[in-house]
DNA sequence: TTGAAAGCGATACCAA
DNA sequence: TTGGTATCGCTTTCAA
């Protein structure tokens, strides 16, 4: 029985008695229920109109078991190509009138309480995007039949992934750079035993081979501006200079950038220098970065797609999904000549 | 009562049913009421533990009309100092065990699903920390009691909002320009009707004042890297040419650099440039910007303690807070000499 | 100190 | 097509 709650939000209860009918109905009318007749559904809709009715989501989801809030576990800002991904995430899942509610963003370790935010909000999936954070949230989302996709992170043992295809990403810089060319490729590795890092060292490992160069040597950057920077000055002390530096991606190669000309080294005539992501920095005047662009946008469809499947029909098989990267050619490596 | 549902996450009534006390017990004891006796809590939270029990948020909060989410509304990620600022948000709201919800990350206009999402969730206060999209959110949080804060953005009418002291900073920038020996000194604005960009450039000008000069220029730069870059060539043009050039943030300070530099403009030989917000990128050798840091943890600490105290004292007198910032001399202007 | 029971706001089953 | 009612998981009076 509906007690008057002044200054309260009006209910489908509020609904039901300014319309004389049932609870139910109201609540069917308002979901476009296809058993309301249309006049009736018009009627209620207006009244819900004039109440400024909102359906209470925390109310819904108790009894739907569906919260339509999606998690999202990512790493800092520091590199840019997050911030990126998460805006399209935001955007893209409002469209399937999803929300997005990050549980992490930064190189700290998961805490405890973002973990038990994700059961705690019952949340509908998760999307993690970190290397170093993948495996401990996994574990949680599986233990406990929370549909996860990984984006730009292979799957452990099972589970759906969505990823750039650094491979043939790859494989297109090592080409462009031996077409260009150079001969010395000196690679600079990101975040230690992240697929994304492997996948791209060895793809542009391969095209190198396959043009009869070996990669001339390997370094770590750790996926920081920093690191890159510091990959610079142990690059070019090195016996044998290289004439083309692979960064896997581009944060570093900004930090290596900056490193070379900081060492009074030219860019692209003493150097090529090439990132992976296509990050907003990449096309900046002071970088004007060679690089292979990720599609975020596609990337997150993808992602979302593979996310509302398996929550609408838990246990669906797992899938892998590649997406082809794409050249962006600019000045900060020679080209073949045209 | 409890009906056995296999496979579902355990409950109160489950805990219940396990300690042999009433689901009333179990409810206080996990919030540690201390009506319970300690032996009786702590076997109560042995259970809990023992069964991996987590509060459902969406149940608690239909009673306690608390979700512990916190919306937030921003600009688009071209902007770093957004996700800066979101990253810290995160981090610092995880402490006080509120969550964030990213409403909006774009430059596009605020979406009605946005808006809806703020009530339905029931969120329990919001923050707004872009200047074109605050007007519109904060009628729909004011509408519905929805405690709001704005950061770095001045409220319209009343409200609470947390800022950086936009006019100290750029008190900081003009003097610091007129010591390094400028005299012809141009600004270039951001979003138009932007306090902060209005503050900033007030406090420069006043600053200039005081050292007997006068603002050669004022251009527009639209809070953009291209209108950055754009205002370069336009105050590259002019019949007097700028010694020193203020872009009241560092993304446009980014774009000019850039701009200035394709120009052929040395910096800070030929013309000194300074920002403000020092972002990532301003650290960056390739920029090595002079800016004015915001104390970004702290305004998000005093931003959630506004929204802290509201929520649990709804009604609470708007306040307004400016923080002071700092400012970082690197090499892209000319300092007094020492 | 503990328990029984009434909600919170919505959905969904079962009848009518 | 519609209504009555149980239910989702938890908190919170009100009694004991």
């Amino acid at each position: 029985m509906a007690r008057e709650q002044a200054g309260r939000r009006p209910t489908v209860e509020t609904i039901s008695a300014e319309a004389g009918v049932s609870v139910s109905t109201v609540s069917r009318a308002l979901r476009n229920d296809p058993r309301i007749s249309a006049e009736r559904r018009e009627a209620i809709a207006a009244i819900a109109q004039r109440l400024g009715y909102t359906p209470h989501a925390n109310a819904r989801a108790l009894v739907t078991r569906r919260t339509g809030i999606v998690g999202f576990v990512t790493g800092s800002r520091s590199n840019p190509f997050y911030p990126q991904l998460l805006e399209t995430l935001v955007e893209r899942a409002r469209l399937r009138a999803l929300r997005i509610m990050p549980l992490h963003m930064s190189r700290d370790p998961l805490s405890e309480s973002s973990i038990q935010a994700l059961l705690q909000y019952q949340m509908d999936g998760c999307i993690i995007t970190s290397a170093e954070l993948s495996s401990r949230a996994a574990d949680i989302c599986q233990a406990n039949e929370v549909p996860l996709v990984m984006v730009n992170r292979v799957p452990r043992l099972h589970g759906c992934a969505v990823s750039c295809n650094n491979f043939a990403g790859g494989e297109m810089i090592g080409a462009f750079l031996a077409a260009g060319g150079h001969r010395r490729i000196a690679i600079v590795l990101g975040t230690p035993n992240a697929s994304t890092s492997s996948e791209r060292e060895a793809g542009a490992s391969q095209a190198a081979a396959r043009a009869g160069l070996e990669i001339l040597a390997r370094v770590a950057g750790h996926s920081t501006y920093a690191g890159g920077f510091e990959a610079a000055s142990v690059l070019w002390s090195l016996p044998e200079r290289p004439d083309a530096i692979f960064c896997v991606n581009d944060i570093m190669a900004f930090g290596m950038m900056d490193g070379l000309r900081r060492l009074g080294v030219r860019i692209p005539e003493d150097v090529s220098v090439v990132g992976f992501d296509d990050v907003d920095q990449a096309s900046w005047g002071a970088y004007d970065l060679t690089t292979v662009a990720q599609p975020v946008g596609d990337m997150v469809d993808r992602a979302l797609d593979m996310l509302d499947m398996r929550i609408r029909r838990p246990g669906l098989a797992p899938e892998i999904a590649y997406l082809g990267g794409l050249l962006k050619v600019r000045s900060s490596a020679r080209s073949a000549p045209a």
